[in-house]
DNA sequence: GTCTAATAATCTGTGTTCAATATAGTGCAC
DNA sequence: GTGCACTATATTGAACACAGATTATTAGAC
């Protein structure tokens, strides 16, 4: 099942959305998106408008234009008259998200063992010799986002612009939700699983890059308690280091 | 590769995007979803916020956030200082379109195998009914909203609110695509071939049903002709029936 | 007659203002 | 002392108005 077509080596940077142009808000909207993946800023956090407006030091629009982008990827609720609030997945949406990875990310890494080049691999070696550094560092934003990215990278590679933005956003939410449920002693992902996944795909075995990935997406889901839920209010001030 | 946890046999509206709640802005969104999936509504067209406004009868803030919205899923363009369009895909655009597709829904179908329970089967024959109705009428616009419907209620059998969305973007988009591509000849999906993904599911063949759906996918994708494309300009109260 | 340039009109983008709703605080009653 | 109701404040939601930009139209020149 061959299914690649185009392909892009260059970095297909972290952010951008590619549709929706507007530089200005895309800010916003990439900020609380970093601030999500390193775990910074908690579910249930109210983003007020008037406090956005400030630290971002852009206009009341662009925030709620912002918002509404968020909102419509299911990272932060919209409630009408009270604001907006980052999501508080339930434990029914951190198993579709997660379901929604496992389905995804082992097909598209299968493709990805036939149409990889070298350049992309080195790339990916250079990005876990970061997260090495970030571990050793025990710089656990840098760890947390790193992980993240690294998934996001991977299905950068193919080239692919949709299923570029549809990991991006499962692997966004799945920041929210590993922050929520999950144990904070361990890491989100457990180390070196990403080394083995390129590992396979470098040796172009697509079944066993298929199955590791799977496995590492069941390793983290497993590390999970959904019973539990850890209500927080950090200051939006200190959390986006009052830009 | 069992991964489904939790079903839904209720229809799952075709519409709603269940994150942005707010009810009067998801029926612009909505008409105009359906519009595209109709194909009664060409790429490139304007959609000039005024007229979106005395069409619907809303105000222009209801309008601008209902635009951002479908910009933000890649139905719509959005240029500065210029208003909206509805997106021109192009030819890459249409490829990771379908590779994505092709990359999802053959393994959701897999996964459907097992999941799928009696309800939900006499809801997609119910459903294969109205196809087949559609095609005896020759109402075009019937016909290529329910080929596309028929793919997101195989997703909705999964339950999973992520993966519904996905798809059913994925499904406007490829109405969008058709359109432009598309031979006007033979409808987007052959008949016939979602009756025949129907029986493997019921009979319990996993891989056989996954076989179908992948080359459900590639029947339609090997149906477009990419180099071609033809541009309009039909006018808004026409197409919405100047409600 | 056609092409270019300038002007006018239309439409989007943005900032401001006002109304509606929710929340928090206070006072009163039990 | 506790619970409820009412008031006051703050925040969101929406309409309005103005500024900037783009496009269409018209006039003029070659």
């Amino acid at each position: 099942m061959q299914i690649w077509e185009v392909k892009l080596t260059q970095p297909a940077a972290m952010g951008g959305d590619a549709y929706t142009s507007n530089p200005e808000e895309q800010i916003v909207v990439d900020r609380i998106y970093t601030a999500i993946m390193e775990q910074r800023i908690a579910p249930k956090t109210k983003l007020s408008e008037a406090k956005l407006c400030e630290v971002f030091g852009v206009g009341r629009m662009r925030v709620r234009r912002a918002l509404l982008l968020l909102a419509s990827q299911g990272i932060v609720d919209l409630e009408s008259n009270r604001g907006a609030f980052i999501a508080c997945p339930s434990p029914k949406e951190a198993n579709d998200v997660f379901t929604s990875r496992m389905l995804i990310e082992p097909q598209l890494v299968h493709g990805l063992c036939i149409a990889a080049q070298s350049p992309d691999l080195s790339h990916l070696e250079e990005h876990i010799k970061l997260e090495h550094a970030a571990h050793a560092d025990s710089d656990r934003s840098h760890i947390i986002r790193l992980s993240g990215e690294f998934h996001v990278k991977l299905a950068s590679i193919s080239g692919n612009s949709v299923l570029i933005r549809i990991i991006r956003e499962l692997v966004t939410r799945t920041s929210l939700i590993v922050g929520l449920f999950g144990d904070s002693g361990h890491s989100s992902c457990p180390d070196g699983e990403h080394a083995s996944i390129l590992a396979a795909i470098k040796k172009g075995e697509p079944s066993e890059a298929e199955r590791l990935v799977f496995e590492h997406l069941q390793h983290i889901h497993s590390g999970l308690d959904l019973s539990r839920s850890k209500p927080q209010r950090p200051d939006l001030a200190k959390v986006f280091g009052m830009a």
